[in-house]
DNA sequence: CTGTTAGCGCATTCAA
DNA sequence: TTGAATGCGCTAACAG
């Protein structure tokens, strides 16, 4: 059984004082004859007297709570972002309330409903793949409570959002390839409907035209099929592929998977990007180049903006773009580069 | 600003009747006419009521919220075990508030005390490695809030806890070594101070006693110091090693880096088994042979614990020892093992 | 069947 | 300087 935590009132009982007194000496407000102040501080201390944060979020109307949702924990990018928060979150003095979505559209929206009913103070989000509604997060912000978008953003809903720039991060990438000298570039992207899906590709065709080099329809992947290594092998072996750029590490560690069943070396016939610099990327074999998106940053930035927002809700919307680093590993041949 | 929530008191005004028989219509208790209950109900709904759970978290004590301490949220095991946790306690109708100890005693000390402010109904913590002080723990005890200790634990503190089955981890992974002939077996020991260490310590040893392979003091590894890296060198050069047994899989990648300079073939000439199962070991090359601890299920059977507390203070201690996996890989040879 | 009263723990009036 | 009263949103005991 809880034990009853030892209240104000039970200390204003014990020196024979009103609960008001005791609550103006333990903070400051107030006149508070300096004896007596003493004497409630000193024995409060002696009970281990704590308030109780509930009976203030009664009072005040908030909870010095932030609510996240997130897809999933498995995946270290979330790790990072998640990481990322919490950092600046504690040192805030918030707590963290978190929720999964599971990337499932129903998940989420149970989850800001979950969210919203615990009152917390801002929420921190990033929305699942597949999501086509967004009543629920404007309801949320309907609600009066903070929202920042983290990582994937709608243009549907107004509100400050920290993104990884993801156009230029497969720009740099493709823009590499094509300096050390691939001409043909296979893509593989990612879920449909993402942001993120459709900036990398657009990075992608933009750094092709920057090289000036045609952009072929059948070099370019859908993931989503069950087929991907089939349709991985059959342009291997049919387009004389040199380079390949991947939505995810992952995805490339499809691509090693083929090149290796054909004996396509890599880097030597074959240099590979990934994205989102796993951890996996740098024990694999060859250790996998990549881009890397900097989720801790991303999730404190986010949560700094949302910070921003409780303390000051009129405050301009700020949205930020991430800078990606490119992290150029032995999977890409680099003596052509030096010699440009 | 946060929009003023409409509560029960709105909805009685509007209708002319007292909060306690809204409360009563919304919560079936008690008698109320069909018709107002109808009423009531109805424009509960058409103006989108929802109980303010921090008012009844007041009233009756608990705040249907779970505490967790977590050393930290980037390695894959933890990520998994929080999966564990979420899926458990979402599940149940609680929320999950999360603190990081970083693996610092005094950050883990902080956030007992923030968790036990914030009034959680239970506890779930996995203490941090050098730990030495179980004060916290006791008070969280003392507090008559449900703790249970998930992954590593002490048996300072009398209360539930889920771990996994180091001894039998370690022993079934040397076992497996020796039964494929292995002779000289390397062991890296963990962190000092830890039960982990310690039991997977204890299961290399008696699978080396099993086999009546005498134990060999020079060919255990403390993997504390900077120089771990030279031991290992010294080990494999001086001792004829021919499988290793690591703490982690991060330890086996050292063992991996000296065998790959002193150009021995893994696992033609020695058979490698770390401890973990992270992602990264089936991905590096040779894959590598290790434990996996089933984080998830560990997750979810603390949490389960946990509730199982919450709801009967009085129930018998719970604890469990998790059966490991042994996970055969590359890095093993094998086909010794099929002539047995 | 329904209204009144009281109280969870606290801070903030207003009076004294 | 201190106490008394009020209310945050809700439920429960009691009284009609």
């Amino acid at each position: 059984m809880k034990k009853k935590r030892i209240s104000i009132t039970d200390i204003a009982n014990a020196l024979h004082v009103t609960p008001s007194t005791v609550s103006r000496a333990l903070n400051g407000g107030g006149k508070v004859s300096e004896k007596k102040r003493l004497e409630i501080i000193s024995l409060a201390k002696e009970l281990g007297y704590r308030p109780n944060p509930i009976a203030k979020s009664l009072l005040e109307n908030r909870t010095h709570t932030i609510g996240l949702i997130i897809p999933e924990f498995t995946h270290h990018f979330y790790s990072c972002l998640l990481a990322g928060i919490e950092s600046v979150t504690s040192q805030a003095g918030y707590q963290l309330l978190i929720c999964t979505s599971n990337e499932h559209q129903m998940q989420e929206i149970k989850s800001t409903h979950t969210l919203l009913d615990a009152r917390v103070d801002g929420m921190l989000a990033t929305i699942s793949k597949m999501n086509d509604k967004f009543e629920h997060l404007q309801e949320v912000m309907d609600s009066g409570t903070p929202l920042v978008l983290v990582d994937r953003f709608t243009e549907e809903i107004d509100t400050p959002y920290v993104v990884s720039d993801d156009f230029n991060g497969a720009f740099s990438a493709v823009d590499y390839l094509c300096q050390t000298g691939c001409k043909n570039l296979l893509h593989i992207k990612g879920p449909e409907n993402l942001s993120t899906t459709f900036n990398r590709f657009m990075g992608y065709k933009e750094a092709l035209r920057k090289h000036k080099i045609e952009l072929k329809e059948e070099l370019i992947l859908e993931s989503g099929g069950k087929d991907l290594v089939e349709k991985i092998r059959f342009c291997m072996t049919n387009f004389q592929v040199d380079g390949a750029f991947a939505y995810s590490d992952y995805l490339a560690f499809e691509i090693y998977k083929v090149a290796s069943e054909l004996k396509i070396p890599i880097p030597e016939k074959l240099s590979v990007i990934g994205y989102a610099d796993e951890p996996i990327s740098s024990f694999i074999h060859p250790t996998l180049s990549t881009v890397n998106q900097q989720p801790f940053e991303m999730g404190a930035i986010g949560a700094i903006y949302l910070l921003n927002k409780i303390n000051n809700p009129d405050i301009g919307l700020e949205v930020k773009s991430l800078e990606t680093k490119l992290v150029i590993r032995q999977s890409c041949l680099n003596h052509r580069l030096q010699v440009l």
